[in-house]
DNA sequence: AACCAGGACGTGA
DNA sequence: TCACGTCATGGT
């Protein structure tokens, strides 16, 4: 059998460095890849650059609960006019505005007032990277979604496990796949070397592969399944 | 025309 | 803890 380390080589030699997380306001030099918008950087692991982008990160990370990505860019473009990827900004918002700028995510009266929330939870934190406890206390904000911030928002080295890494690997015979969340985070952070890029790398690889063998059942996986 | 998408919350066993 | 309904738009 696999292991999770060869699985993510296998999964790197195949599709390559991902570039997330995406951004809507940055020029990208790389083609786009799945939306209209050239926000993916790979082998650029220097992002975010400012609080700008710090906050586009939390934004996405909330936007994209159950939707897709297509549906976040044109929401976090809206946002973007609006000069929304700020805490302060965000927190003084009309709720109206918001709501009608991401319209396309669905959810919009539940993800507005998220977006509220977490822009109220940043104001006095200032320069200080959360905890992801202190994160899980907003309302909106799950383990996935406050992993995700930690590993690409705030660079702290958290797992991210989504329906999407239960899938591959509850297929791969790896999980059953109805693991608790905690469960599965610990099998993959024992697993893996303590290592930012890795993490960052290994859940966008996740996403990619699934995307393209994990959507519709039978799941047949030409890549990790293949000797 | 169901079904799913880069989940989380509230409720009741 | 855990199973279930709810939130909502857009693409297949």
């Amino acid at each position: 059998m696999k292991s999770i380390e060869d699985i993510y080589f296998l999964l790197l030699k195949r599709y390559g460095s991902q570039g997330w997380w995406p951004f809507v306001n940055h020029k990208a030099t790389n083609p786009t890849k799945h939306g209209k918008v050239d926000g993916y950087h790979p082998r650029d692991y220097s992002f975010p650059v400012n609080g700008f982008q710090r906050f586009e990160i939390i934004t996405g990370a909330i936007l994209t609960q159950n939707t897709t990505w297509t549906s976040v860019e044109e929401a976090l473009l809206n946002l973007h006019k609006l000069c929304a990827f700020c805490p302060r900004l965000m927190s003084d918002m009309n709720e109206e505005k918001i709501r009608q700028a991401i319209k396309p995510v669905g959810y919009y009266n539940k993800k507005t007032q998220y977006l509220k929330n977490v822009a109220e939870f940043l104001l006095p934190i200032k320069n200080r990277v959360p905890t992801r406890a202190e994160l899980l206390k907003v309302k909106g904000i799950g383990p996935e979604t406050a992993d995700c911030i930690m590993l690409y928002a705030f660079k702290e080295l958290h797992f991210i496990v989504d329906s999407y890494t239960r899938r591959i690997f509850s297929h791969q015979g790896i999980i059953k796949g109805n693991e608790s969340y905690k469960k599965i985070q610990e099998l993959f952070e024992l697993s893996l070397p303590k290592n930012l890029i890795v993490y960052q790398e290994y859940h966008a690889l996740l996403n990619e592969h699934a995307k393209h063998y994990y959507r519709k059942k039978p799941y047949e996986d030409p890549i990790l399944n293949s000797h």
